[in-house]
DNA sequence: CACTTGACCTGTCCGC
DNA sequence: TGCGGACAGGTCAAGT
């Protein structure tokens, strides 16, 4: 689930309703979401307060006034989802989390000194959360090798172009899913962006022209930028930190959207199979393109 | 190094 | 209603 846009979402609400708060209890199930609980959290976590909540690719941050920081990847159905003293009231969907948190899916509970708690749930586990001090985090292997953010201001449409020169002979589709290529996207953005560039997310991208890349550029920053204003798609499991849905996907265009009609076309959608990931393409506008022998 | 595939987990949906 | 298999937003390690 959450790609660039859901993190991001996550990660303004978080700013929005954990700031400023102090941390009074951790609780955790197993090592596995929480690697380095045990010696840590007493030390670093408890009694903190959060200084910052950030994000770098599909990465939150929670900066703690220790110079520790959590570190989280939501992974495929990794939530945080914050359930504050008060209600939000009028149908609010927060409130109906008061009495079903935490559940089944809740790996990591943490509770604020004044009785808010913010939980870390993950049906697959395939999210993780960890503790370190703030500064090593650009020293981490996986952070160092992290391509630029697309949304950047200072992404150009040339950054891209020279950052897909290092990944020539395979699939378009998997070089921009690539996350030391460019940060952020993953499967929905993928295809929603090659769809709208107007290239077969099979490609290899030696074949594909600058003017097209180009496309793509303006695309990503399109469809990245659309659904954070949309609060992120909601294609299953994901919600923000007050656990609502996102509405990306009722303005998605091929994702998901099988045997419908293309929007700019008519023609319709067909799913296949590309870098081992579910894609989704008008069969009339996205032409393969193969070398010439 | 560039590239591909399967593994990690739980839950759901679809065909029989 | 049950059962087996495929599939799901993302990385990783291990293979060619």
């Amino acid at each position: 689930m959450p790609e660039l846009p859901e993190v991001e979402t996550v990660r303004a609400g978080l700013h929005r309703l954990i700031l400023h708060r102090t941390i009074a209890r951790v609780e955790y199930d197993t090592p596995k979401s929480f690697p380095n609980a045990k010696a840590d959290v007493d030390v670093y976590m408890v009694g903190s307060t959060v200084k910052d909540v950030r994000r770098r690719a599909k990465v939150l941050m929670i900066d703690l006034n220790t110079d520790y920081s959590l570190i989280i990847h939501l992974k495929m159905t990794g939530q945080l989802v914050f359930v504050g003293e008060q209600r939000f009231g009028a149908g609010h969907p927060n409130d109906s989390l008061v009495g079903s948190l935490p559940d089944r899916s809740t790996r990591v509970t943490i509770h604020f000194s004044d009785g808010s708690r913010l939980y870390f749930n993950d049906q697959r586990k395939f999210g993780w959360v960890r503790l370190l001090p703030t500064i090593q985090i650009e020293e981490l292997d996986f952070f160092k090798k992290l391509g630029p953010e697309p949304i950047a201001a200072d992404f150009t449409a040339t950054d891209l172009q020279g950052r897909l020169s290092r990944r020539k002979r395979t699939s378009i589709k998997a070089a921009i899913l690539d996350q030391t290529v460019i940060a952020g996207v993953g499967n929905i953005y993928a295809d929603e962006a090659l769809w709208g560039a107007k290239i077969h997310p099979a490609t290899r991208v030696e074949l594909i022209s600058a003017a097209r890349i180009k496309e793509l550029w303006s695309e990503l920053r399109y469809v990245l930028n659309l659904s954070i204003e949309k609060g992120g798609s909601t294609n299953k499991n994901y919600v923000d930190a007050e656990g609502k849905k996102g509405s990306y996907m009722d303005f998605a265009r091929v994702f998901r959207r099988e045997k419908l009609p293309c929007p700019r076309c008519g023609t319709e959608i067909i799913k296949l199979r590309v870098a081992g990931r579910g894609t989704h393409v008008c069969p009339k506008e996205q032409k393969l393109k193969v070398a010439r022998t």
